[in-house]
RNA sequence: GCCCCGAUGGCGAAACUGGUAGACGCGCCGCACUCAAAAUGCGGAGCCGAGAGGCGUGCUGGUUCGAUUCCGGCUCGGGGCACCA
């Protein structure tokens, strides 16, 4: 944090602050609101629904506030004016009262008056803090009997009501209502019997006919009961609302101004527990609030902390809490508040990128390393983690902190959400989770059941969930390696789905994975006795058998190296089980130059498998006869020439149905292909005499006979 | 309520920019090896049909020579936000 306190909400970058009778302690976020929003569409390595999550998440309206004078025969003493934000100027004429928040001024002025108004503002914060019931909680409105004059009209007197749905922390904790353009305002409307006047005619409507029963008209439309604005589109109307309401005045300034309004909050990162990084700051009488010095960083947690009652353990702490004060020496006291974990974790990428430097971030090797690569997290980091990140990224630098770069302000550069291992669910006949390991399952597809190892109980055989504690559906990381071994574990993961999507950890798909990694031990064995000596001259000519192998060998290179740059690693596993396949044949048979392809293959496939199952691969290597490690060497090259076949098999369609193939040589013309297509048997039978009226040829892919 | 994403065999999935749907794996079936089982090897299979063939990528229209892929409408599933003015 910086080493400046400043007071109120004119902070700049890096301070904590105050902003309550009860300490609590702010990172000012929302100073950010617009550039974490707009820098969202420059992140084009991260995926399109972490955007629009955090792009709804900081929540930018384009409005107005505007400056309703009060009626002053029914405002409370020194109250002469209510501002209120609206996204929808064009429907003032439609406006049928006023709300505000319980906690609003002018609500806890009216109240010093009004026992009855006081009442229902402390009903609506017993009810608002019970969040539970929010969402049923019903509309309810109590009326000040203050009274707002139009903007539009000073003769046209609407009603102030104090409602429980109107926010105070979202634009000025005032609205007006307009009941047929909103459905929320409508319900209000109805239930307090306010007038409802449609100012909004959709598209298609009649004006005469058009009526608002208890659907709100809240699209586009045509204005109508509105006078200077009958006739315009909603588009239209906000703009010459808006500009008659910033011309006009109220007083010495405009009644209305153009104001972009955000959902997001400030981030609020006290927190009332022991694990955290204290917050460094100290409490004195005289001096107010006081940092710690930076020679007295970090503050350490006391390590013999009682954790026996409930609340914060370093607040009844007997002598923690109790310090000098670094400004004027008197005694003071600790601020007991300990920070978010989310703090930590917005900046320990950078912090990383030099662990050992004396300041919190070395600024030459974060600007070299930084920003990351490529991240790698689970989508529930969608929106909190990976926003304070982009935050605080962002304040570290403008404080001075950051990496010694102009113009980084993200980072992570691409973004990618992996999925979660998953595990099915066991509960036992008195409703009790059960871990995997203390079950037992016979049967198969349907007729599956299991019961309790213990007692012979039957078990219901649940959802397949992510693996949580709670429901006890985990398998333990130390037993699989134990029992599998760890490549065995990663090549299960990386095989059975693709890694943003989750994963069901199965038996039987471990040891699919299982019997592979045996296979290829088999494999690389059975090989290495029928491969050329290492260093071998590669021969002049080969055999189609050894050429063939080569060609699957190098294919299947340029395939998984795209896969892995991709993060496909799925497919990746797959072209592999492919050609091993391919090679384990190619070893029984007999070609020239085969024993070089073996060897060639051999080496390619232990490379190709190292980043998945490096210790395995490693074994492999060795046995090859290197003596090197595999780890250290280079990822092979592909050579191009290998990767294309002299010929190629297309299909052909009649009408768009496939009937047959053709292997037809690679550079064959477009006349040739359709020639020999024409002469298939299956073709002939297809047209059934008829003349072709069109021929379509794509090279290399397919031919369609229409006829 | 608003926003976003998804739907392909028994299962996980693949299919480059509209061009042979189901690669590869799991499970299943058959065979070989074995006294037997496991392991291993070989073979089979989208569904219906003996076969020829027909039908098939949630449903339904459309564009196209050709649609899992593009467009419209709908159904179901998942996720995010939610009195946001």
């Amino acid at each position: 944090a910086n080493e400046q306190v400043i007071d109120g909400r004119g902070w700049r970058s890096g301070a904590l602050v105050e902003t309550r009778e009860l300490t609590q302690w702010f990172f000012k976020i929302t100073q950010y609101s617009d550039e974490l929003l707009s820098a969202l569409g420059a992140l084009d390595k991260w995926p399109e629904k972490v955007r629009t999550m955090q792009a709804n998440w900081i929540g930018r309206s384009e409005g107005m506030l505007i400056r309703w004078a009060l009626d002053k025969a029914s405002a409370p003493k020194g109250q002469s004016e209510l501002e209120i934000y609206t996204t929808r100027p064009d429907t003032l004429f439609g406006a049928s009262f006023m709300a505000i928040a319980p906690d609003h001024p002018l609500a806890k002025a009216a109240s010093e008056k009004n026992r009855a108004l006081a009442g229902f503002c402390d009903e609506c914060r017993r009810l608002g803090t019970s969040v539970a019931d929010l969402e049923t909680a019903e509309k309810m409105g109590f009326d000040t009997g203050i009274r707002a004059i139009h903007p539009f009209d000073k003769d046209w007197l609407v009603p102030v009501y104090v409602a429980n749905f109107v926010l105070m922390d979202y634009g000025t904790g005032a609205i007006f209502g307009c009941p047929s353009g909103d459905q929320r305002d409508l319900d209000f409307a109805l239930k307090y019997k306010l007038p409802v006047v449609p100012v909004i005619l959709p598209a298609g409507e009649d004006a005469k006919t058009f009526a608002i029963k208890d659907k709100a008209a809240d699209g586009d439309g045509t204005m109508i009961n509105s006078k200077f604005l009958d006739g315009l589109s909603t588009k239209a109307a906000f703009e010459e609302a808006a500009q008659r309401l910033e011309t006009t005045k109220l007083g010495k300034s405009a009644v209305g101004q153009r104001n972009v309004n955000y959902r997001l909050r400030d981030w609020g990162i006290s927190r009332q527990r022991y694990w955290g990084c204290p917050i460094p700051v100290i409490h004195c009488d005289d001096c107010g609030i006081v940092p710690v010095p930076a020679k007295d960083l970090p503050v350490k947690l006391p390590e013999d902390a009682t954790f026996d009652k409930p609340g914060n353990p370093l607040d009844r702490h007997p002598t923690w809490k109790n310090c000098a004060c670094p400004a004027c020496k008197k005694p003071a006291r600790r601020e007991t508040d300990t920070m978010d974990t989310f703090v930590d974790s917005s900046w320990y990428y950078a912090r990383f990128t030099n662990p050992t430097s004396e300041t919190p971030i070395d600024p030459k090797a974060a600007a070299y390393w930084l920003p990351v690569d490529q991240y790698i997290g689970g989508i529930e980091h969608a929106i909190l983690h990976l926003l304070y990140s982009r935050f605080f990224f962002r304040a570290i630098s403008d404080s001075g902190h950051g990496p010694e770069s102009n113009n980084l302000r993200e980072p992570f550069e691409a973004l990618f959400t992996q999925g979660m291992v998953t595990h099915e669910t066991y509960k036992s006949a008195d409703g009790k989770w059960l871990p995997p390991n203390e079950i037992k399952i016979v049967g198969e597809g349907a007729a599956r059941t299991a019961t309790e190892l213990s007692n012979g109980q039957p078990v219901e055989i649940g959802d397949i969930i992510k693996m949580s504690k709670n429901k006890k559906n985990v398998v333990d990381p130390d037993e699989i390696i134990g029992h599998w071994g760890a490549d065995c574990a990663r090549w299960f993961m990386l095989s059975d789905s693709p890694p943003e999507r989750d994963v069901a950890w199965t038996e039987a798909g471990v040891q699919g994975a299982g019997r592979f990694v045996q296979r290829i031990w088999r494999l690389i064995e059975d090989a290495a006795g029928k491969a050329a000596p290492a260093g071998a001259p590669m021969p002049s000519a080969f055999g189609d058998d050894a050429l063939a192998l080569r060609r699957s060998a190098h294919k299947t290179l340029a395939q998984v190296g795209r896969c892995i740059e991709g993060l496909r690693f799925n497919v990746a596993v797959a072209q592999l089980y492919d050609f091993t396949n391919q090679f384990s044949a190619a070893l029984g048979k007999s070609s020239t130059g085969l024993d070089w392809a073996i060897g060639e293959a051999s080496q390619v496939l232990t490379k190709m498998i190292g980043p998945m199952m490096p210790h395995l691969a490693e074994e492999c290597w060795s046995r090859l006869g290197y003596n090197t490690l595999l780890a250290n060497e280079p990822w092979p090259a592909a050579d191009p020439a290998l990767l294309v076949d002299d010929s190629v098999t297309i299909a052909v369609q009649v009408n768009g149905k496939r009937r047959d193939e053709l292997t037809i040589a690679r550079d064959a013309s477009n006349e040739d292909i359709q020639a020999a297509a024409l002469k298939l048997e299956a073709v002939v039978r297809a047209m059934e005499g008829r003349l072709p009226k069109k021929v379509i040829v794509v090279p290399h892919r397919i031919v369609n006979i229409v006829g």
